[in-house]
RNA sequence: GCACCCGUAGCUCAGCUGGAUAGAGCGCUGCCCUCCGAAGGCAGAGGCCAUAGGUUCGAAUCCUAUCGGGUGCGCCA
């Protein structure tokens, strides 16, 4: 249920009319014609520039067109003013019990209010964290899994199969690193002095690693070369390493379907089938790359590579796949994980990456096309950096010496619930300014808060009317009568209530969790707006002497409780009831 | 040098994919609690939407240049 699309149909049913008398030509394109808020309400509830689109092909003055339309439009009994202003727009004012409809729709679908057929149950594969397996998830991680995690509630409530995947880099060479590391801190747990040289990981967090390592094989190991020891040690330390991930991942409430492991690519065929089949496209050649222009090429020299003709998917340069030695570039098995993701009968991927990647997003745009012939779209989208703050002080990391803010820190620190949403309040290309004071503090600087706060009077004024003996239950607000609010205020309110299916949409198409996070913090506007206003005037109270106009009050404040808890659980925010 | 992202109030940022007089928070000024939660609300001041062109009925939004900031750029994943 969704009023602006409803009423784009009857916008749309008008053309038709008017075509079908012969004052509007056949065959004209309507794609264009939108029905949206105008952005000053005294415009009206509704505006459409149907008049300004079709002035053209139709061979009409825009005005002319809109009066016409007006006309059929004022017909209908949602209508009940329809007037042409500025330059053809025809703006539309719908009768207060369009709006009085919306508290019990949404009183009825319960958190389900606003949930959209659009993606018409395309399946969706989200990827997102993605973190190498060698330590403990940080900052940026969390907002990577926090925007991930959000965007993928988003797409499900907007009609589509969601599939929420994490691709363990357990392939490369920093596993080898990890090993060693982990190798060392079993010599240490077993007595041994030890020194961590550069390109070792020395986090305390292998601490314990390296004493359960000892308590499972002994000394074994000891004094062993490497050959003895590091593939079963690679594959204990992945192992401890994913499962500590999969703590901080709980810890923030993410959850996924599908962990894929980059390892499970090698040996069995399956990166070479991936190339094999760009190769039948004739996209695989031998060649020599030219060195980028600009930059020092130090120790360059011409190398005859397997390369990927990338360009021809629109990518700057093509790019190699196998290094000279013959063993595969980190990109092979990139193109073999998008190749099983599209063989898997995805409609659409997305890729959650962070900003420092960038570089990488045309490759992987063009072997996905590439692999798909053009039929699966990607959408990769960038995080951004987050700055850390603690009361207006940038807070230092040091990942030099293995002590970084993790992300079980953050939580640690201010819930979970407070991590997400303060992370979701910025679009994701924009970098963040996070402070650890300011998120904890309890004001409208704090927007979790503000949002929180709204949502909690709701609730506190539905515990006062039931000490009062109103019936506030489900069954009782179902029953009441909304159409005696035709307050402007209150009826605002409503408008703001009938505007979030048509946010989901819009968000969800573009990818955009974070429209959910503003539009919450505009919707908890309105509502401390009209309580305050109950200061003034007390008849907009919603707790009034008389009990059935308490729960026509109360149905409408319910319904913005109801549209908070289904918006927060989006975000994968818990709404509180109460939070003195 | 090339590619991608960004440039909007003093500060931090929205701006509904091209709509009408560009918004919010912080900060500043002045108001509102014998009243459902003042952790809130109302009002005011504050703008060359980086700059210059272009596209059209119409541009902060799309295109092209320029300036400024960030990120990345062949055997690192």
């Amino acid at each position: 249920m969704n009023l602006f699309t409803d009423i784009r149909a009857l916008v749309l049913q008008a053309i038709e009319a008017l075509q079908a008398e012969g004052a509007l030509p056949e065959g004209l394109a309507t794609a264009a014609v939108t029905v949206e808020p105008p952005r000053d309400p005294l415009h009206g509830d509704m505006a459409t520039n149907a008049a300004m689109v079709l002035a053209k092909p139709a061979k009409a003055k825009p005005r002319d067109i809109a009066e016409a339309l007006a006309a059929k439009i004022a017909a209908d009994d949602r209508v009940d003013h329809a007037e042409v202003a500025g330059p053809g727009f025809l703006n539309l004012r719908l009768a207060p019990s369009v709006w009085q409809a919306l508290p019990q729709g949404v009183l009825a679908a319960g958190t389900d209010f606003g949930r959209s057929q659009m993606g018409q149950g395309a399946k969706v594969n989200v990827e997102y964290v993605s973190a190498n397996p060698t330590g403990p998830l940080h900052v940026g991680h969390t907002r990577g899994a926090v925007f991930g995690d959000a965007l993928a509630s988003l797409l499900d409530f907007a009609g589509y199969d969601v599939t929420r995947e994490y691709y363990i880099n357990d392939g490369g060479a920093q596993v080898d690193v990890l090993a060693r590391s982990v190798y060392l801190r079993y010599l240490e747990a077993q007595g041994h002095e030890v020194e961590f040289a550069d390109g070792t990981y020395p986090g305390d967090y292998l601490i314990p690693v390296g004493e359960k390592l000892k308590e499972q094989v002994g000394d074994r190991y000891v004094g062993q070369p490497e050959e003895v020891w590091l593939e079963e040690v690679r594959n204990f330390a992945t192992d401890e390493m994913m499962a500590l991930i999969r703590e901080d991942l709980k810890m923030l409430g993410v959850e996924m379907d599908q962990f894929f492991s980059e390892k499970s690519l090698y040996g069995t065929g399956r990166i070479e089938a991936a190339i094999e089949s760009l190769d039948a496209k004739g996209l695989i050649y031998r060649g020599v790359l030219e060195p980028p222009k600009g930059k020092k090429p130090e120790d360059w020299e011409p190398r005859e590579q397997t390369l990927f003709k990338s360009t021809e998917h629109g990518d700057d340069v093509d790019r190699p796949i196998m290094k000279s030695d013959g063993a595969w570039t980190y990109f092979a098995p990139d193109i073999a994980y998008h190749y099983d993701k599209v063989s898997r009968g995805y409609d659409q991927l997305i890729d959650v990456f962070g900003a420092d990647h960038g570089g990488y997003v045309k490759r992987m745009k063009a072997a996905v096309s590439a692999l798909s012939d053009g039929k699966t779209p990607l959408d990769i989208k960038l995080i951004q950096l987050v700055k850390l703050y603690k009361n207006g002080e940038p807070f230092k990391m040091s990942k030099r010496a293995g002590t970084f803010v993790t992300l079980r820190d953050v939580v640690e620190e201010v819930g979970p619930d407070v991590t997400r949403f303060v992370m979701l309040t910025r679009k994701n290309d924009a970098s963040l300014d996070f402070d650890f004071a300011k998120a904890v503090e309890q004001s409208k600087e704090n927007p979790v808060f503000y949002v929180q706060y709204a949502h909690a009077r709701i609730c506190s004024v539905m515990r006062k009317a039931t000490e009062a003996g109103v019936d506030v239950s489900d069954a009782a607000l179902a029953g009441a009568d909304v159409s005696v609010l035709s307050h402007e205020a209150e009826l605002g309110l409503m408008k703001k209530l009938a505007e979030w299916p048509r946010l989901v949409e819009i968000a969800a198409k573009g990818h955009e969790p974070h429209k959910v996070a503003i539009w919450l913090n505009e919707l908890a506007s309105d509502l401390h707006a009209l309580w305050n206003k109950g200061h003034d005037e007390p008849a907009l109270r919603f707790l009034q002497d008389d009990a059935a106009l308490s729960q026509s009050k109360i149905a409408l404040a319910r319904a913005v409780a109801v549209v908070i808890s289904a918006g927060l659980g989006i975000l994968g925010v818990t709404p509180v009831e109460e939070m003195r």
